[in-house]
DNA sequence: AATATATTGATATAAATATATCCATATGAA
DNA sequence: TTCATATGGATATATTTATATCAATATATT
């Protein structure tokens, strides 16, 4: 049953499903390296929202998956999110998949390009720092686990919270993160402090050696320019939905 | 520290500090209520990204008023924030604010404009569905009243967790929710079921009569044209910070 | 076999968003 | 007073993102 195209590991596609040929894709790599780089030949970069839809796709794709579907086309995809088809398939050519028309994308291989692309083909291990309310949730859900997030340890500096365990992870003094992140070459921190704390405790962070911070804080932090920080605020999403609604009510009471 | 020139409650310009003149801007009311609504007068309506930054603004700027500051200039707004100071002035002109050159905007003033901007002058009422570990988390997490919303009720179907207090909010049945609704004329919910139950749990808070739901489940709900929903995905968030993490020890590699 | 159709991937266009530029103005300094 | 400067607000431009369009192609249908 295997394509006579070889496609080494991923993609046996059934015997009759030909993949369609290609102009050769100019790559992020093959522009790096080549030094004589034009104007013209722009390396065309996924967009912010083209990275923040790939999860969704993902977690439908899996359980697609899981319900033994083999090929899943752009316009279900799209069609479940209420997206337009071109947005999908413009996205998931990031990945570096091909579909093939009539047919299109084999699940399997969607999975793995949009986990690789993400870097979530392997499980990234992560500390979580303040272990407030927020921070014991985030503990507790163990739902990041699908997004190649495990958190493996938690650190606070409350001394009546010191070594006692929260949600089946034993809190670590703060002045322990140095040596741990050393030991466990960790690179990934989620912070969960009060807002007081937050750029002083990323500084601790930092220090240590972490390079990406996932910032649950309401504060924008200040960092040096070889860590990443991702700011995570409910007050954006809250700020959307209120906005929509009053809009959708005043719409309403003009119509009528 | 104080600025000599008292401030009463609202916005009295000092005496010297003259509001430049502006034309008249097109509101959206303007406009629908005006027949001949032309193509060439554009309502501009705030880009989703502005009203996404807006809390951002609204949280510094109560630091500051907190701290006895009685103007700040975009300029300000935009470093702390990393953002160019353009788009804060931009932004800021939505919520009908103005500035004046040399002073910058009243701080009073434009925490109450962007508190009326998002609806969040008054107080509104949720209650929230589905009291697993997020929800639970939510529930203990008071922050959002700082943003015009609190929850004051909460529901389950599971029996055992039905008649129990969690962080100090009594779990109800789903059954009751219709007649809690109508009672209390809330028209904003909170979903935090598990995936499996996400849309047919919707289904059944548009029927009680909501409006809105913030959305915490893994799934796109399908809703009515009139009822708003937000999807809050943290997947989006880990998505973009592994990605960009990826990308800088990718370049920090290139250079090395 | 011939034709119709769903689909992908590429290119082209449109829309949304961000950024640059300019001018008016309020303040402080010379 | 006069001038320099920081600032807001408006307009213009650039960039980014989304959408439309179309040729190529694999399958199903007639």
């Amino acid at each position: 049953m295997k394509n006579k195209n070889k496609k080494t590991v991923m993609s046996p596609a059934p015997s009759s499903v030909q993949k369609r040929k290609l102009i050769p894709k100019k790559t992020i790599t093959s522009i790096e390296k080549n030094p004589e780089k034009l104007e013209s030949e722009e390396v065309v970069k996924p967009s912010l929202s083209c990275v923040r839809r790939l999860p969704s796709y993902l977690q439908l794709l899996r359980a697609l998956q899981a319900d033994g579907h083999e090929y899943v086309s752009g316009t279900v995809l799209a069609s479940v999110h209420h997206l337009a088809p071109v947005i999908v398939r413009k996205d998931l050519a990031f990945t570096g998949v091909t579909g093939t028309p009539r047919i299109g994308f084999q699940v399997t291989e969607l999975i793995a390009a949009i986990e690789r692309f993400l870097g979530w083909d392997n499980q990234n291990k992560a500390v979580l720092v303040g272990v407030g309310n927020l921070g014991s949730a985030l503990l507790g859900y163990h739902g990041f686990e699908n997004f190649g997030l495990q958190i493996v340890a938690c650190f606070d500096n409350d001394p009546m919270k010191i070594d006692t365990w929260i949600r089946g992870c034993k809190v670590h003094s703060l002045d322990q993160l140095p040596r741990f992140i050393r030991r466990s070459h960790i690179v990934l921190g989620v912070l969960t402090v009060p807002a007081e704390a937050a750029q002083k405790t990323a500084e601790r962070m930092v220090e240590s050696g972490l390079l990406g911070i996932w910032n649950f804080t309401s504060v924008k932090l200040a960092v040096p320019a070889n860590v990443v920080t991702q700011k995570e605020d409910l007050a954006e999403g809250l700020a959307v939905l209120s906005h929509r609604m009053q809009h959708v009510s005043k719409t309403l009471a003009i119509q009528q």
